[in-house]
DNA sequence: AGCACGCCGACT
DNA sequence: GTCGGCGTGCTC
């Protein structure tokens, strides 16, 4: 009769491998989930069972299997959290271990440390050196890693140490156990009193004072807390504690990021809700306490007030007893929304995101699964966060592509957080004022839409809608320019009508906003005579020159060097700097506007000076500043409160990069910019600078209409064949090479569309370039294929063609634009075939399922 | 990731 | 004849 087996996911970059294993009776019953040391090679590693219900026909391998060493307390994975990997796995179709190790516990990659553990009260009747070490765990809170403990134990033979340790575990007070830790818990020393002899004559009135105070509050201060307190220094203290007159003893020191600023813990004022703010919260609120797992979702325009809905929600789970989970899409936005929180809700916060130590994250990620912290934040990795007792999750922005990982396994947090829901039922809100083409489809589908819709419809906080312009570029006058200021104006696209609108606003002593989503002074660097453009060798794309540090710069892979003085082809100079980056159009606004403060804030300002570039952003709201000029990073979340003109320089910027989402991303951003101009009180103005003044993202953005605007975009979307009517799947081959990586790419097409699934007529085109979507030539809709199968059915196949980043980082890419029905899971094991069949030295193979960008 | 095995230069 | 360089390849 022979042992179970079980499948493990090790916690080591296997590739993509589940390893089989036996289960000894002695590892007690293995459930799914448990986390267990397991022999791997030579050495000891940490895993996760999958499976325990393997039979030996189902393995693909012969030959004796190892056992699993031993179970690890703590540290498994929840049943309901491997339900959601695997409905992840089937959903995206990539490396199930991959998908697992997100969801685990933030664990050393490598070692599985020992820790001595205090299970009872200490044995009398020790030998010497085993009282020594009791002590040393004791003094320690406990635990101790059995490494450090033998340092601590001291240079004496090394079977000293273990004939002690074997004294202690054997008296069944202490064992040796594996426990998952990326870094040691901070350990704190507080002190306790220590039973004294009364009447002791030879302590000084401070030491007393320390005594009483120790002897009042046992085990709540340290050392420098008890001598503040007993108004004496620290020395006192620690003299104490060396004469063994008061006892040291460690325990857990929790590390939170909200516990370091002090967030006024007073309560916001009670707002009155607008009729559609209580419209919607009495549609969640029943939701929340029913758990219906319901999605949600709240369109609400700039300063409708959806911060005050979610409130009412995540008030409501948390009086329940219920964990809420709160999504922001980058870190830069989870400060203001967690101090506008902490004001309304006086409950335990986690915060988790990428940029935290490993204590800090292991910390949270623990007070969150342990159900001690009832609300967590944060961006995209909070979705891997165990919340045992989750009753609502929100997604705030939920239109932005941050939640979308773009390497392997490639998740998007709104679907994780939208199968936890379905999972636990704890409803779903995800909240925008310009929510994704795709989520207004989702949330109208006929025949049962999964998203419910809430409009809210007024604007408490604004005077008046923003004015917004339109220029047309193309439109401008063509006669010569008169002067150099003239010059300088035009060649930066500041038109007569923008130029007024700044004029009157610094006249008001108001300030502006302009956006140019283009870094750096000038984007393309062009010999006059022979018409050479300045490139980067390993990319193929123009190098941008950056004034700020007068270097020519990739933006694909940011190698930097000085620019020509000459052209290299043919030798002349000087060489035509062409266009207009963020600084340029600083050069010319100061130009122009000589008395106006200006300042810049785009990546490069932000990487050269963090400091300085949240100073400037004071500046601003503290009326210190006029004029500033940004990319993105300015419409987006920063708080630009006190502005009365927003602009954008050239809105074709983003519209023509070639990507079926560049209108829609660029309506995304020009309504934001919009919505962020005019509020308090103050009328706002904006003005939209373009050559396509007809577009529906220029006009549409305008009105503010984003209902309007989605229904022109699912026209294009369904025209070109692309989301919410079909799935992408991408898969890129890619080398330095280009033959090698053309050839790879060819098999995989070819397997591809010798499978049972359609393929395209011959000779399409590259449906990556032309994104204007509605003269794509695929045929009109997936038919299902012939001889099922279960794999692909309904795939369409498109032949494949060089990125649009033909070469990046010196390696030249080509890409298969393949489509599946909407719905549809990434077909299974296709992936996995794929990579392993087609796999050759030199050649990378990668598979993106829903892309986020096709470049 | 580790840690093997493995096949070619400077040392006893 | 050995020690050791880090190039592929496997880990149940």
């Amino acid at each position: 009769l022979s042992s179970a087996l079980c499948q493990v996911v090790v916690n080591a970059p296997l590739g993509r491998k589940l390893l089989a294993y036996e289960c000894p009776p002695a590892s007690g019953p293995l459930r799914p989930g448990d986390a267990v040391v397991v022999p791997l090679g030579s050495r000891e590693c940490a895993g996760w069972v999958i499976r325990t219900d393997i039979s030996v026909s189902e393995l693909e391998i012969a030959g004796p299997l190892k056992s699993i060493i031993e179970k690890i307390e703590g540290g498994g994975v929840r049943p309901e959290d491997l339900r959601l990997c695997e409905a992840m796995h089937a959903w995206y179709g990539t490396n199930f271990p991959d998908i697992l190790s997100l969801f685990v516990p933030p664990v050393a990659p490598k070692l599985v440390r020992r820790i001595v553990q205090v299970l009872d009260a200490p044995p009398t009747g020790l030998s010497p050196a085993a009282a020594q070490l009791a002590e040393l765990v004791q003094q320690a809170g406990g635990k101790m890693d059995v490494r450090r403990a033998k340092t601590a134990f001291g240079a004496k033979p090394a079977s000293a140490f273990q004939s002690a340790l074997q004294e202690l575990t054997s008296a069944a007070a202490y064992a040796v156990r594996p426990e998952l830790l990326s870094t040691t818990p901070r350990q704190k020393k507080f002190l306790g009193p220590v039973q004294l002899p009364s009447g002791r004559t030879d302590l000084s009135a401070s030491e007393k004072m320390v005594l009483t105070l120790a002897d009042q509050h046992p085990w709540q201060y340290g050392v420098a807390e008890l001598a503040g307190l007993a108004q004496t220094s620290t020395h006192v203290v620690r003299s104490l504690v060396a004469r063994r007159l008061l006892l040291e003893r460690a325990s857990r020191k929790w590390r939170t990021p909200l516990e370091r600023d002090d967030v006024a813990q007073v309560s916001a004022p009670e707002v009155v809700p607008t009729p559609s703010q209580a419209r919607a919260i009495g549609e969640l609120v029943p939701a929340v306490r029913d758990q219906t797992g319901e999605f949600f979702l709240l369109y609400g325009p700039t300063a409708s007030g959806k911060t005050h809905v979610y409130e009412a929600a995540a008030k409501e789970a948390l009086r329940l007893g219920r964990q809420v989970l709160l999504m922001v899409p980058e870190i830069a936005l989870t400060r203001p929304l967690i101090e506008r929180i902490r004001r309304t809700i006086h409950e335990p916060v986690a915060v988790v995101h990428s940029r935290q130590t490993p204590a800090e994250r292991r910390d949270e990620w623990e007070r969150s699964s342990t159900g001690e912290a009832r609300l967590l934040v944060g961006p995209r990795s909070a979705a891997f966060v165990p919340l045992p007792e989750i009753g609502l999750a929100i997604i705030d922005e939920c239109h932005d592509a941050g939640y979308k990982q773009s390497e392997s396994p490639y998740l998007d947090a709104r679907r994780v957080v939208e199968e936890k829901c379905a999972i636990t039922r704890a409803p779903l809100i995800v909240g925008s004022a310009t929510p994704a083409v795709e989520q207004w489809h989702e949330a109208e589908a006929a025949g049962g839409p999964r998203y419910r819709r809430l409009d809210l419809t007024e604007f408490p906080t604004r005077v008046s809608r923003p004015v917004v312009s339109i220029v047309d570029l193309g439109k401008l006058p063509a006669s010569k320019p008169q002067t150099d200021l003239d010059r300088v104006c035009r060649q930066s696209f500041l038109s007569p009508v923008l130029q007024g609108l700044i004029e009157e606003t610094l006249a008001r002593r108001q300030a502006c906003v302009l956006l140019m989503n283009r870094r750096g002074f000038a984007p393309q660097i062009l010999c006059p005579a022979c018409g050479h453009t300045e490139t980067c060798g390993d990319c193929l794309m123009a190098m941008v020159y950056h004034a700020q540090d007068r270097q020519i710069s990739c933006h694909g892979c940011g190698a930097r060097r000085n620019p020509p003085a000459a052209c290299p082809a043919c030798a002349y100079a000087p060489l035509g700097y062409m266009g207009a980056g963020t600084e340029r159009i600083v050069e010319a606004c100061r130009a122009r506007f000589p008395s106006a403060r200006v300042a810049r804030l785009d990546q490069d300002s932000f990487r050269k000076n963090r400091r300085r570039a949240f100073e400037t952003l004071e500046d601003l709201k503290n009326g210190r500043l006029d004029i500033l000029i940004g990319t993105q990073m300015i419409a987006k979340g920063l708080d630009v409160e006190h502005v009365s003109l927003s602009a954008v320089i050239l809105a074709d910027v983003g519209l023509n990069m070639p990507d079926y989402r560049a209108r829609e991303k660029t309506f995304q951003l020009l309504a934001q910019l919009i919505g962020r101009s005019g509020r308090h009180g103050i009328p706002g103005r904006a003005v939209l600078q373009t050559f396509q003044p007809a577009s529906p993202a220029i006009v549409l953005s305008a009105q503010e209409e984003a209902p309007r605007f989605v229904e022109s975009e699912l026209e294009s979307r369904k025209a070109g064949h692309w989301p919410p009517f079909f799935r992408i799947l991408r898969i890129v081959s890619q080398s330095s090479n280009a033959p090698r990586a053309l050839q790879v790419i060819r098999k995989i097409y070819e397997h591809m569309t010798s499978m049972d699934f359609l393929s395209p007529r011959r000779g399409e085109r590259n449906e990556v370039r032309g994104v204007d979507g509605d003269d794509e030539s695929l045929p009109p809709s997936p038919q299902p294929s012939p001889a099922g199968g279960g794999r692909g059915e309904g795939m369409i196949v498109s032949p494949p063609l060089p990125c649009v980043r033909a070469k990046w980082k010196g390696e030249y890419r080509f890409q298969i634009i393949a489509r599946l029905p909407w719905q549809a899971p990434v077909p299974h094991g296709l992936l996995d075939e794929i990579v392993s069949r087609y796999r050759t030295a030199g050649v990378k193979i990668m598979t993106e399922p829903d892309p986020v960008s096709l470049l």
